[in-house]
DNA sequence: GTCGTACATAACTTATGGGTTATACAACCT
DNA sequence: AGGTTGTATAACCCATAAGTTATGTACGAC
């Protein structure tokens, strides 16, 4: 239902390389702002804001110790990206790079017939 | 290398919902753009500007049948973004419930170093 | 060549995103 | 109370995204 919309915000939140590293730290454990901040080049605020987008996107948690403000990885939107992408799974995963080699091929073929029976034989032909 | 800008762009694809719907209708085969735009209220330019989108991202390739410009799905980066998911599956596959009984686990386990042959003992694990 | 169809591009508007600096707020310490 | 640390908010800048309408281009039909 509000499927779509979390799906909208879940992948803009992960479009940003600042926020998929920020949720690679967090999955090491929790980490508080400043933590988090250290290894970019980047101000607090601006640390701060991207916090907001995962937080309001669900992928994160605050909680409370003192000052800081600690935070924490929550998968759940993630396994509904994942989910989504798993229903386009059977267009990878019979080997891609090889189906696309296999097309190129038929075309050659229809094109010039010149490569008559030759078949396929790199690697990992499933099925 | 340039995964993370793949990542970015396929992310962002995928963050707008007219453009997963496109995807979603080009898995069910190829589409001119006049038969994708079709379903939707909004304007021809603004889907050739999507699939302009979806292009850059490799999410989809167009062909040529005359007037038409054909477009299929290219799932490579989709497999890419699926496997990038994959690095937080132990997140959601354990029950969300006992996430922090998870978290708490495999920090005890980095720390200690201390591979148990106890499987997934979810609570009163701390020793 | 001219016309119609399918699509792309241009030019523009408005909204949003990602960054900044400066400032405010909240919680602890003394 | 006053200072320090940790984080959030405000106000702003600039770039880009998403849509529009109008126009251009490629191709086939006649």
């Amino acid at each position: 239902m509000t499927t779509a919309r979390t799906l909208d915000s879940t992948f803009a939140a992960l479009a940003d390389p600042t926020r998929r590293a920020i949720l690679a730290r967090l999955s090491l454990g929790e980490a508080s702002v400043n933590e988090l901040a250290e290894p970019f080049a980047m101000s607090q605020p601006a640390i701060s804001k991207h916090l907001k987008v995962l937080e309001l996107a669900g992928l994160i948690s605050r909680g409370r110790d003192a000052q800081r403000r600690p935070c924490r990885i929550e998968a759940a939107p993630l396994a509904q990206a994942s989910g989504w992408l798993d229903n386009y799974r059977r267009f990878w995963e019979h080997s891609f790079a090889q189906l696309d080699d296999l097309l190129e091929e038929l075309k050659a073929e229809q094109a010039a017939a010149k490569k008559s029976t030759k078949r396929r034989n790199t690697k990992g032909d499933k099925t």
